[in-house]
DNA sequence: TATTTCTACGCAAACGATGCCGATAACGAT
DNA sequence: ATCGTTATCGGCATCGTTTGCGTAGAAATA
C-alpha cells in the first residue's frame, strides 16, 4: 500500500553503497561533493524522508514524550498540553496523550502502554482514584524519566511542577472571609491528592489565622474527582442540608466548581446571595457564567511549559540525574459576582 | 540508563536461540511444552515486554494514528477525541495528537511529521485558514490512510464522517424565527470550510422558506475562526453598528459563539432583550452561562468513534479501499434562555 | 536394517539507518 | 620502487523481532 522511499532504493538507483548514501545525507566531508549533490538531489526529488522508527530502534529512543492525565477536556489541562506541545516541538520531540478519566486501571493501563518503549519520558498528573502507585515506581526505579505535574506524589524523587495551591486555596479562602462570609464550606477532590492537602491546608489555615473554627461537617471530599456526577450532587446537597448552612462554598476543582454551580442551579439556590461560590477553574467561560465565577487561576500553559522543558533534560542528560526540583508557580485570584460581598440581613434592612 | 529486557536476554539466560524464545512466547506448537513454560515463566519474572518499535519496523506499521484538530481546548473536539481514543484503544492503537491552531502552516507541518512513516493514518479537522490541501492529496495519492471528520473536503475521495450542519443550522435558524426573531445575522468561521458553507445553506434556505429575505450585511466570515479575538469582535460591532440591527445571531461555531457573547456583555447589549444568540456548541457550561446558551449540539463522540472505526478499516484493509462512505451523524437543538421568544413592544405595551 | 516421518530447535535474512573498519586508487615523499 | 597519506567509498554488524528454511535426533514404518 503506502510505500516510502528509502536509503536502499537511493543507493541501488545511483549505484552506490547505502553507507555512502547515509552519509552524504547527513553532509560527511568523506564523500565527494559530486555525489553528496547527486544524492542529495535524488533524494530530494524523490521526497526522502528518514525512517523515524528504524532511527529509534537504533537510537534506542522515539523522540516522543507521554502525558498521563485525567482528561483533556478540562481547560487546565488542556491548556497545559498546549504548554506541553509548545516545548516538545521545538525539542524534535512528538506528543502522546493519554486519558485516565480518573480511574486508576486506566492509568495503570495506559502508563504499561507507554512506557513499555515507546516513549523517552512520561508527564504524569495523577488520577483522583490513584492511592498507590508501584507502576511509576517500578519505572522509575529503573531508570525512566519522568516528571509530575499538578497531582503530584513524595513517594517518588524526580523533577515536579506545581502551582502554588496552598497560598491559593488560602487567598481564595481569605478574601471569602473578607467578603463577609464566615461559614465557609470545601469541597474537594480525593483527599490522598497533593493538591487536595495542599488546598485543605490553605483553607483550613486561612479560617485559623482568622480565628474562625473549622466544622468538619463543611469539608467534602469527592473520591472520583467529580467523575461521578452523583457524589459530587450527594455532597452539595447534604452541605445545603445542615440545619446551619454554610453561607459560601470553596471547591478545589474546576469540574467540582461546575458541576457544584449546577446542582446550586437545580436546587434553586442563588449564588452568591443564598451560598458563594469559589474555585480553583481556568476556563475562560467563567465570566460568562451566571454568575460569573470567581476563581484561583493556575498557570497552566507554563506548568506544561516548565514539566516539558525538565522531563526533556533527563531525558537527554548524559549521567543519571539525582538532584531534583520541585518548582512552584504563583496562582491569580479572580474575583467576579459569585463572590460578590455578603449582604447581611440586617444590613439589607437597614437599606430598607 | 532505562535498560528492558528483550528476547535476546532470554535466550542467552536459557542456551535457546532467540527464533526458539519468539516462538515460544507467541505459542508455537513446534515448541515443546517443557521449554515453553520455561520460555514463558522467564518472561513474566522479568517482565518482558517486546519491543514496539522493533515490531513496527518489521512490520512495516506503528499501529498509531494521527490526529490534526485545530485545538483541543474546545468541548467539541475534546469530545471527539474521546471517542477517537476509545475506539484506538479498543483496537490497539496509540493516538498521536496535534493542533493547528487554525494555522495552515501549523497544520502541514504536524502532517508532515506524524505522516513520514510514525502515525498508520490520519484523522483530519482541517484548520479555518487551510484553503488548499496539497499536503493531504500528495499523502492521499501515494495510499496513505486518511479519514476526515467534521471540517471536510471534497477535493479527496475517501471516508468523511460530518454532523448534518445543513439541518442543524435550517433548524437552528428555524428557531429562531419561531420564537420571533426576523431580523436574523450569521456570524461564520473562513467561508470555505465545509462546515461553514453548509451551516450557510441551512440558515439561507431557512430564511427563504419563511419568506424572509437575506441581508448580506448580516453575513460576516472570521477567516481564522475566531482565534484572532479582534477579528470576532470587529464582526460583531459592525453587526450592532448597522442602522438596521439585527434583532438575532446565529453563530456557527463554539469558539465563535462565546466569543460573540463576550463582546455582546462588552458592550452592554443583553441577550436576548437586545439581541438573540445561538450557536453551534457542545460545551457542558451552556446551561450556567448567562444567559443559558441556545445551540445546536454535535455527536462529538459518536463522530470521532465512527472516523476512527473507518480509518482503522483502511489501515488494516488487505487490497486498496476505493468504495468510500461520507456518514452523516445528526443534530440536538437545545433551546435556552439566549433565544427566549422575542418580547416585542406592541406586546410589552399591550400587557402592561 | 534401511527409510521415512515427526519433533523440536537453530540459522540467517529482513525491516531502515548508522558507524566502525577496511579497501582501493591516486598521489607525493623518500 | 616502496611506503605513507588522503580521499572516497563499500562491507558488515547492529538495534529487537519474526519467519522461512534447514537439520539433528528420535520415533515410526517398511
Amino acid at each position: 500500500m503506502y510505500e516510502a522511499i528509502t536509503i536502499k532504493d537511493i543507493a541501488k538507483a545511483l549505484g552506490l553503497s547505502t553507507s555512502t548514501v547515509s552519509r552524504a545525507l547527513r553532509g560527511s566531508h568523506e564523500i565527494s561533493s559530486d555525489t553528496k549533490k547527486m544524492v542529495i538531489e535524488y533524494a530530494e526529488q524523490f521526497n526522502y524522508r528518514p525512517n523515524p522508527i528504524a532511527l529509534s530502534l537504533k537510537e534506542r529512543r522515539s523522540r516522543s514524550i507521554g502525558v498521563v492525565v485525567c482528561e483533556i477536556a478540562n481547560n487546565f489541562f488542556s491548556q497545559a498540553i498546549n504548554g506541553i506541545e509548545s516545548v516538545a516541538y521545538n525539542r524534535g520531540y512528538h506528543v502522546i496523550i493519554s486519558q485516565s478519566h480518573e480511574s486508576y486501571e486506566r492509568e495503570v493501563v495506559n502508563v504499561e502502554h507507554l512506557a513499555s518503549r515507546s516513549v523517552d519520558g512520561l508527564l504524569v498528573s495523577l488520577s483522583a482514584e490513584t492511592d498507590h502507585i508501584e507502576h511509576f515506581k517500578k519505572l522509575h526505579d529503573k531508570g525512566f524519566p519522568i516528571v509530575f505535574f499538578d497531582r503530584i506524589t513524595d513517594e517518588i524523587e524526580t523533577h515536579k511542577v506545581v502551582a502554588d495551591n496552598y497560598k491559593g486555596a488560602y487567598n481564595a479562602t481569605q478574601h471569602l472571609i473578607d467578603a463577609g462570609y464566615k461559614k465557609i464550606a470545601h469541597l474537594s477532590s480525593a483527599p490522598h491528592l497533593s493538591i487536595s492537602k495542599e488546598r485543605m491546608n490553605g483553607y483550613r489555615t486561612a479560617l485559623a489565622d482568622n480565628k474562625i473554627p473549622v466544622n468538619e461537617a463543611y469539608i467534602k471530599n469527592c473520591n472520583h474527582g467529580g467523575m461521578i456526577f452523583k457524589e459530587l450532587e450527594d455532597a452539595v446537597k447534604s452541605l445545603m442540608n445542615l440545619k446551619d448552612k454554610p453561607d459560601a462554598i470553596f471547591s478545589a476543582g474546576d469540574r467540582l466548581t461546575v458541576s457544584c454551580l449546577q446542582v446550586l442551579k437545580t436546587l434553586g439556590i442563588s449564588v452568591p446571595e443564598d451560598v458563594a461560590l469559589m474555585g480553583f477553574s481556568n476556563s475562560p467561560l467563567g465570566e460568562l457564567m451566571n454568575p460569573s465565577l470567581s476563581a484561583v487561576k493556575q498557570p497552566a500553559f507554563e506548568m506544561g511549559q516548565t514539566a516539558t522543558e525538565l522531563l526533556i533534560n533527563i531525558i537527554e542528560s548524559k549521567r543519571a540525574v539525582t538532584e531534583f526540583d520541585t518548582i512552584v508557580l504563583q496562582t491569580e485570584i479572580i474575583t467576579r459576582d459569585s463572590s460578590a460581598k455578603k449582604i447581611t440581613k440586617k444590613k439589607e434592612s437597614v437599606v430598607k
